[in-house]
Formats: structure tokens, C-alpha cells, sequence
RNA sequence: GGCGCGGUAGCAAAGCGGUUAUGCAGAGGCCUGCAAAGCCUUUUAGGGCGGUUCGACUCCGCCCCGCGCCUCCA
């Protein structure tokens, strides 16, 4: 029985779908103009472990994650790079599945791109504006009017008098009041537009979600999901315009999805994930202070960067720093080091066999992660000592459910980081044939016990970062 | 100012009203020609002050500190 925490009402909440057998998830995604940062990489890897687990626990998802491909930002760099905006989000849409594929993102069911939805909008705002939700302003814009819809504030906490209190909202004359949010934007000069019902213009950022998820998932869905900081603003706005523009079959009383009273809800369950922090502060673009995910790794594997991210419960903010990609990757190196000699391919796990009882449990007790990843290292632990083949399997497959250890042991183990050996192999001294190669002078010596000898070679690859192990079974290498 | 989240050992990070979290790092041991890996043992905890309780890191209150949102933002 999955448990999960609701922002909506603050606390943990048993997760019943409208529908028994089927689960709608929205997540918002990215604004396409620049490449993705680790914070990017949090909310692509959180939700994907909720996707896993939604599927693993039996359930048909449909998952959707939208690509904001029209906004103020995408404009602004289209024109400073002198190119088309869809020239500019088609690539960075590109590199974007690139990061997510070498974090072992799955991709969602649908990617919606807001301009592919348009006449959504449209039908949308047509529908709050007949039922007088949004007027026309005499800038042109259509807004959103917060005060004819009750619910306001209902998911942030917040309530019109306090944010009108705050000292930082704008005074915009065209707003019947200040926390109005635009709708439709009235094409300004030289901008891209689309005609519309109010003339030429381009959507407002919090319509085309409401557009997209109510297009693909239905008036109403059980899931919608991203980070911390879209709450408010952004999900506010989507509840108000979602809600809002509901059919009125959709408020029926007691309907599976309303809220308690027969209050419409578009939403039964919301998602936010933590942020990504530098030195305690927010990794962001306004900020300046993010790392792009692929220069990241550069120098990390990309296993290691989703470790990482695991390990950390979603809801939790995460520090991001060299020493802890270390950490993690230390910790992925104990894994991968039990791991050797275990199939790649090796089933689903065996859900009675305890440790996966466990890993369930915290799994079902809001996607805790963490500790998911501490059964995995008793698991580990356990198959070392017992030797016991079917609990290596087990390590396998639990650990696929999160989308981790799916490579061969050696594989990770003896992997060069991509700015060492990168395209051009620069800066690799030795060749897997050519440690192969001193391994069987090393063990020539062995058997003559020239230990000055062996230890000579040893020396040599430890201070390439090559580290050589003795088994029974041989001498296998391995990366420091 | 308003609303919200958090302060756990050297670092990271969970659960839990009383019993080993876990990983990295450190110490001792086993194994090894010596190492490495692994295994065993082990040192470092719970911001401060009160309260509830037989008993609190865990519940309550106050204080201190950090962070986030209130404006684009994953």
C-alpha cells in the first residue's frame, strides 16, 4: 500500500487512483533554451523512480512530462544567438534526452511541447473566460482574475491578503488585481505569435500546462509532480485554471477525485522535489551558481550522478559537491565489486524474499529511497559473506527497480571517466591489453616469487590509478 | 513582514518513545608472500532550554541557527 506525501494537505496520504488499475502522472519538465543542470537532473531522476516504482507496484501508468519550447527566455536567446527558436529548442531538446538517457532516465509515455498545443489554450481560456475567470485588459493581455476563483492559495498556503501584502508584487495598472496572471500575451513587435479568439499572441506559461495535462490525462489526474519552487506560482495557477475551466460534470458530488463536499479537483496528489544546493544555497540560473549535467560528467559516471541523487530522499535539499560524487561513487564501487560474477540478466526480484519485503515497505512509505539503498548495501553485505548466488540476483534486481547495477561489474569498475578517455583516449597511459599484459608478467614473477618483482608492476598501475586485485580465481583491475 | 521546511556522529543520510540504520572516512583483527577486495570488531551522534513519560534523537513548547517560497526558476 503506496503512501505519499501530498502537498496539498501537508501530510502523507495513502495513494488511491480514480481508477483502481490505472495511474495519471504529470511532471513539468524543461524550458528548452540551455542545457540542463544537476537540478534539472534531480527532478528527471525523482520522477523517474516514481514512474518505476508506480510500474513495478502493478499499476499502468501514463506518464507525461512536458518541454516548455515558447517563453520569454527562449526569445530572448533566439534572437542573441541569431537563429529560430525552434532551431534553438530542437537542439536543446536534444541534449536533453542525451542527459536523461545517460542517467538512466526512461522515457515518459507522452512530451508534450506547449507549442504542438495551442488551440488547447485556446479552448481553455475560452472556457474560463465564459466562466468569467478571465477578462481582456486594455493591454491586450487576457488575464487570469484570482479573486472570482474561491480556491486560491489553497495548495501554497497562502492567502490573497498575504500576498498582497508582500511588498514584492508588481503594480500593473492592466490587472484588476496584482496577482492576476496572464493568460494570453498580445504580440509585441518583432515576437512570434499565433492568432487567436483576442487576437495575435503567445501563451502564458501556467496555461500551457493546464492545456497539456488536461489534453493528454483528462480533466482531472492523480499525480502532478516538480520541483519545490513551481508551487507557487505555477501549480497555484494550474489549479485555478484547470478548476476553473472544468466542465461541470466534472464537479458531480462524490465523484472519485473531488475533494470532500463535492469541490472540484484537478489534482488529487502533488509532487515537489527538493532542490539541488551549492555551499547551502539554491543551484540555480538565476543564480549562476549550477553545474550543467554534462559537464558533470566529464568526470562522473552517469550511474554515480544518479546514485547520488537516490540517495537523498526526494522531498530533502541535496548539496551538491566533488566530495560527495566521490562518496557515491565509492559506495557504487562496493556494490558493483559484490556484484561480480552475478548475470546481467536476471529476472524480476523475488518480492518474498526479505529483504525485498523491506525495500517495499520503505519504497511504499513515500519512495524512501535512502532507505531502499541501505537494503541493497545489507543485501550486498550478505551475499559477501554467504556467497549465496540467488541473494546476488536479488541485489540485481532490486537494484533495477531504482534503475541502478545494470551494467556488468567490470564494466563500471574499470570505466575511465569521459574527460580522460573521452573521444580521443588523451591522457590514458595504459590499454586494458597492455595491463593484461603486466598482470601476466606480475604473475610470471608471482610463480618465480620475485615479490620485488611483482610488487614493482604493482606499484606502476597503482600510480596510474590502477589498482590490482588477487583472487583464487585470479588477478582482476580495477580505477581507484 | 507572511507562509513553509530543516538542524543526527569527521562527511553524507534514514528509521524509530526503550533494541546495530546504511555508505564513505578512521582504528584493531582475520585473510594475503605483501597488498587490494571481502569478512569480523570498533571510536565519533542527535542545535540550546524547559515539559510530557518509568524512559525522548524520536512527542509538546520556547529560543537560536540554516534554507526555501512570496518575482522567472526543477
Amino acid at each position: 500500500m503506496l503512501r505519499l506525501y501530498n502537498t496539498l494537505t501537508r501530510t502523507k496520504e495513502t495513494f488511491v487512483p480514480m481508477d483502481p488499475s490505472r495511474v495519471r502522472m504529470y511532471v513539468c519538465g524543461m524550458t528548452v533554451y540551455d542545457y540542463c543542470h544537476i537540478g534539472h537532473a534531480r527532478v528527471m531522476v525523482v520522477f523517474d523512480v516514481v514512474q518505476r516504482w508506480l510500474r513495478a507496484s502493478g499499476y499502468q501508468l501514463t506518464y507525461v512530462r512536458n518541454i516548455t519550447d515558447i517563453d520569454d527566455k527562449i526569445i530572448k536567446r533566439a534572437v542573441e544567438n541569431g537563429e529560430s527558436m525552434s532551431a534553438l529548442t530542437e537542439r536543446f531538446i536534444g541534449f536533453m534526452d542525451e542527459d536523461a538517457a545517460a542517467l538512466g532516465v526512461q522515457k515518459p509515455d507522452f512530451e508534450p511541447r506547449a507549442t504542438g498545443y495551442i488551440d488547447d489554450m485556446h479552448a481553455m481560456i475560452a472556457k474560463l473566460e465564459a466562466h468569467g475567470l478571465a477578462y481582456k485588459a486594455k493591454d491586450g493581455d487576457v488575464n487570469f482574475s484570482v479573486r472570482r476563483f474561491p480556491g486560491y492559495g489553497k495548495l501554497s498556503g497562502k492567502s490573497l491578503d498575504d500576498l498582497r501584502a508582500g511588498e514584492r508584487v508588481q503594480v500593473d495598472d492592466a490587472k484588476q488585481d496584482p496577482l492576476d496572471f496572464v493568460l494570453w500575451k498580445c504580440a509585441k513587435h518583432g515576437e512570434p505569435f499565433w492568432p487567436s479568439p483576442w487576437g495575435n499572441g503567445r501563451p502564458g506559461w501556467h496555461i500551457e500546462c493546464s492545456a497539456m495535462g488536461t489534453k493528454l490525462l483528462g480533466e482531472r489526474f492523480d499525480i502532478h509532480g516538480g520541483g519545490m519552487d513551481l508551487q507557487f506560482p505555477h501549480h497555484e495557477n494550474e489549479i485555478a485554471q484547470s478548476e476553473g475551466a472544468m466542465s461541470e460534470g466534472a464537479m458531480s458530488e462524490g465523484a472519485v477525485g473531488a475533494a470532500p463536499g463535492g469541490e472540484k479537483r484537478f489534482v488529487n496528489y502533488w509532487m515537489h522535489n527538493g532542490f539541488v544546493r551549492v555551499d547551502e544555497e539554491k543551484m540555480s540560473k538565476s543564480l549562476g551558481n549550477f553545474f550543467t549535467i554534462r559537464d558533470v560528467l566529464k568526470r562522473y559516471d552517469p550511474e554515480v550522478v544518479r546514485l547520488f541523487v537516490i540517495r537523498a530522499h526526494y522531498r530533502s535539499p541535496l548539496n551538491y559537491s566533488d566530495h560527495h560524487l566521490d562518496d557515491a561513487r565509492s559506495s557504487l564501487a562496493r556494490l558493483y565489486t559484490a556484484l561480480k560474477g552475478v548475470p546481467l540478466e536476471v529476472g524480476a526480484p523475488d518480492w518474498n524474499e526479505a529483504h525485498a519485503k523491506r525495500f517495499r515497505e520503505v519504497m511504499d512509505d513515500d519512495f524512501n529511497t535512502p532507505e531502499a539503498v541501505a537494503v541493497l548495501f545489507d543485501l550486498a553485505n550478505e551475499f559477501n559473506r554467504s556467497k549465496d548466488e540467488a541473494l546476488g540476483r536479488q541485489l540485481r534486481a532490486l537494484a533495477g527497480v531504482l534503475g541502478l547495477l545494470g551494467r556488468d561489474s567490470m564494466a563500471f569498475l574499470q570505466a575511465v571517466p569521459a574527460e580522460v578517455g573521452g573521444d580521443a583516449g588523451a591522457g590514458e597511459t595504459y590499454t586494458p591489453e597492455a595491463i593484461q599484459s603486466l598482470i601476466k608478467s606480475r604473475a610470471a614473477a608471482k610463480k618465480g616469487r620475485d615479490f620485488k618483482e611483482a610488487d614493482r608492476i604493482r606499484d606502476e598501475l597503482a600510480k596510474a590509478g590502477i589498482v590490482l586485485e588477487d583472487s583464487p580465481a585470479g588477478t582482476t583491475w580495477r580505477r581507484a
